[in-house]
DNA sequence: CGCGGTTTTGAATTAGTTCAAGATTAGTGG
DNA sequence: CCACTAATCTTGAACTAATTCAAAACCGCG
């Protein structure tokens, strides 16, 4: 059975693409489920495939030889990930995981010069896609060499609910299970200073704390804390 | 009036080009200087042009809105650099300074896609050039998040020598003028600490310091202090 | 209702920064 | 050729942000 248009008719990747040009791209890929916490693939395996998030939120790893971990990013709905293709790799440099249950699209990595010839603008919006993954993670070095690590989080907390976050009547959620853990690996510090500077901002008001969640109940607040311009 | 293939025929950027190949390359670019801390472009400036080194070395710099500045990569010959045009981007997300006099090809980015059309496999190599750009990045902020400033020094070090070292008598020497705070913009650290450091490998004979000079003389001992293999 | 994963909080420790001052070096112009 | 200037580098001492160590409390699920 093939895939239905409408699936990615939406989204920003597929902007500029008509009917067929969506079938072209479609008519290669398959659909699958992955449940929460089950790797979609992983770090130093062969590079097969390339994929697109559906449905749900995934979170791509990093795990130094001596075990260190480190988040490098979260998937949001209706982007590419694992395009390793693209940049001329043939293993992943990271894992991805489910944070979530999932729905992935999948294409074989030999659909790829296919693809980029005959829908070119599919080609260049997973250029485009590279350009700024590249770009947010040299703004994570300058913050982390220039930032301390109270701003380095409430910048990482912002970032996180303004592209994956839920409204609610407290504020704006997580929209997937984050522990205090998660944090830490997406900021370079120790889940202690986390949980330690979580209670302080929910004492002040600006985030509420639970466990595998985060609200952020005053953003406007929160973004002073992250350009260190409040008086302590 | 021309330029000639043998400029960039022994390039890995240019490898599977034959000479017609090359020639249409080459048809849409142009030669130039740069002297000693000249900017070949400008943090935020409009991206026109992108750029391959033919001689000199070129520090990529990112200045933070508070002022911070932030050394991205050095630039060595051969390699391709301000490629914002294959990333989607109309702005350079930093500045290249001259670390020493150098010899730049200049292409429009106009001749880009006619560029990528005919020569494939020229824009492969841009777009493997930003795949591994962003493994870099990831390693540097893995770096960063898992290791101490010692080990992260001592890799910059030895990255650094390897990409651009001179041998010399004494051991292997940094290509390019190299001060204190440059290393520690690097490496997110002080100049205070960078110096320390410096002295006190110079102690163990690991390496030999001078004004904006590093000497590396003792490579695997100085691995082995990255690798934080050391009995202090 | 007990167990594993998560979170919180105090206290001790430390790596690295900040502050301060001086020493060294290369270049400049008289 | 030499004095002078500006940049770079070095080193000590005080300080502090954040980690590490330790223990307990807290959930939520099976």
């Amino acid at each position: 059975m093939t895939l239905d248009r409408s699936l990615i008719a939406g989204l920003p990747a597929f902007a500029d693409l008509d009917g067929p040009g969506l079938d072209a791209v479609l008519a290669r890929a398959r659909s699958s489920r992955f449940p929460k916490d089950s790797e979609v693939f992983s770090q130093g395996g062969e590079a097969a495939s390339f994929f697109l998030l559906l449905a749900g939120h995934i979170r791509v790893v990093r795990t130094s030889p001596e075990g260190h971990q480190v988040i490098a990013r979260y998937i949001n709905e209706g982007e590419l990930f694992g395009i390793a293709v693209a940049m001329g790799r043939s293993t992943y440099p990271a894992s991805a995981v489910a944070a979530v249950d999932c729905v992935v699209l999948t294409w074989p990595n030999a659909a790829w010069p296919d693809l980029q010839a005959r829908v070119p603008s599919f080609a260049a919006s997973a250029y485009q896609t590279i350009g700024s993954r590249l770009q947010d993670t040299q703004a994570q070095v300058m913050e982390m060499s220039t930032q301390q690590v109270e701003q380095r989080i409430a910048h990482a907390l912002l970032r996180i609910v303004s592209q994956s976050g839920r409204k609610t009547e407290q504020g704006i959620e997580v929209d997937f299970p984050i522990t205090r853990q998660d944090i830490a690996e997406m900021t370079g510090t120790t889940l202690h200073t986390v949980s330690r500077l979580l209670s302080a901002w929910e004492d002040e008001g600006l985030v509420k704390g639970g466990r595998q969640r985060v609200v952020v109940t005053n953003p406007h607040g929160l973004m002073v804390v992250a350009e260190n311009r409040r008086r302590k």
